[in-house]
DNA sequence: TTTTAAAAGATAGTAATACTATCATTAAAA
DNA sequence: TTTTAATGATAGTATTACTATCTTTTAAAA
């Protein structure tokens, strides 16, 4: 992980695992608009003069999260695509991977993946969506999300090495699967799955238009 | 305009219109995040109580600006593809109206749409990313959205009359030609057009995109 | 022209938020 | 055993996000 993105590395304490642990529990039940270091504080037991010491803000400690999260992806991604040949199957097991719910990994244990995964769905696109992104960015602090776009860029290359939009269709993979998603459950009527709110419809959107796409050329 | 986006009409009123004005002003200067009704209210020359009495709160404003922009991007869409037959060439009319920098209308003094279309790529998703998305959608804060993402729906079945996902892949055209946007100003490795910083790029990814799409079928 | 009612202005006040600072205590490493 | 790093406890400030009330202006109805 990157140093810029905490002031004290919440892996390495107790307190540090703590904040992560019972931010996600917080941002998850209330959103990340009601969300404040001090209720934070007294969930834990601890301080808020505490949390300063490990996140200068509630904002850079949601850019952690993302951060942290989309890691937490690409390592998958290269876990489940490792030995297989086949760049379109690659590309589907991405899709399945960010479309689908996410099962809670037993690795970490402070890090619920579930809640954090519908973290990013619902507050994700906040962590850069203000005007020091630019200053943000400089500091590396997006670097995750753009290895996985580099990575999913990369298979796009391998399935119609003459396709001229690898990185924007990755991004928009990625993308898509988050807000059809987040529609799906809060405002069906601008997707095709209101109703059944299945997720796997979503990977089967996703595929039609990724492959549909890359037949083509 | 839905009665329940604000609280007093702001179109009515001198107060409402110099609301509204300032507000995309400062939002398109400062951000959503630092954006407070005292500093509009200094900006305009009134008082912060003034502007509650037009609007709940600044989040609600948000909502506002959105729900005035989708309309008239429907307003645009509609008078655009007025009569043209050809559904192929109404449904590129719409990518290229919703991918390219909009030009100021004069019928709307108070309102900059150039910035307001800066604001909605940057902020818009904000109105809806909340935990009270659900209460504001039963309240038809968003219908304009929603309206707008029928119209181009209905564009997709009159190109494919069978093709599954209308809805969907029309909020996903809406929401990939504001985000590659974003991303190609403040994150460019996220896109294939950081270096020219050419919108023309994002309508032909985005018409490669939806055409490979509905030609297979 | 007067009346009256709606809108705007002026001022005050509160609870919560987003911090910063300081000093004491505890735990672990040298 | 010393020292230093981490944590706890407490206090304080500026700003934010409101609510309330009262007065003045404006504009339309009587």
């Amino acid at each position: 992980m990157n140093e810029k993105l905490f002031l004290r590395n919440p892996e390495q304490t107790e307190l540090g695992k703590k904040i992560i642990q019972h931010a996600i529990r917080l941002i998850h039940k209330n959103g990340f608009e009601h969300f404040t270091f001090k209720k934070l504080a007294e969930d834990i037991g601890t301080t808020e003069a505490g949390i300063y010491r490990y996140f200068e803000n509630k904002h850079r400690l949601l850019i952690y999260l993302t951060a942290w999260y989309w890691g937490w992806v690409e390592y998958n991604v290269v876990f489940i695509t490792n030995n297989i040949t086949d760049p379109v199957i690659k590309l589907k097991k991405v899709i399945q991977l960010l479309a689908n719910t996410v099962k809670d990994d037993d690795k970490t244990l402070h890090i619920d993946e579930n809640q954090l995964h519908q973290i990013i769905i619902a507050e994700g696109s906040k962590a850069y969506l203000t005007k020091h992104v630019s200053e943000d960015n400089k500091e590396q602090l997006f670097k995750p999300y753009k290895d996985l776009t580099a990575v999913i860029a990369g298979f796009i290359l391998e399935c119609m090495p003459k396709y001229k939009y690898p990185k924007s269709l990755a991004s928009s993979i990625i993308e898509i699967a988050h807000f059809q998603n987040f529609f799906m459950h809060n405002l069906p009527s601008l997707t095709d799955f209101g109703k059944s709110k299945d997720e796997s419809k979503v990977v089967s959107f996703l595929e039609d238009l990724v492959f549909a796409n890359l037949r083509k050329k």
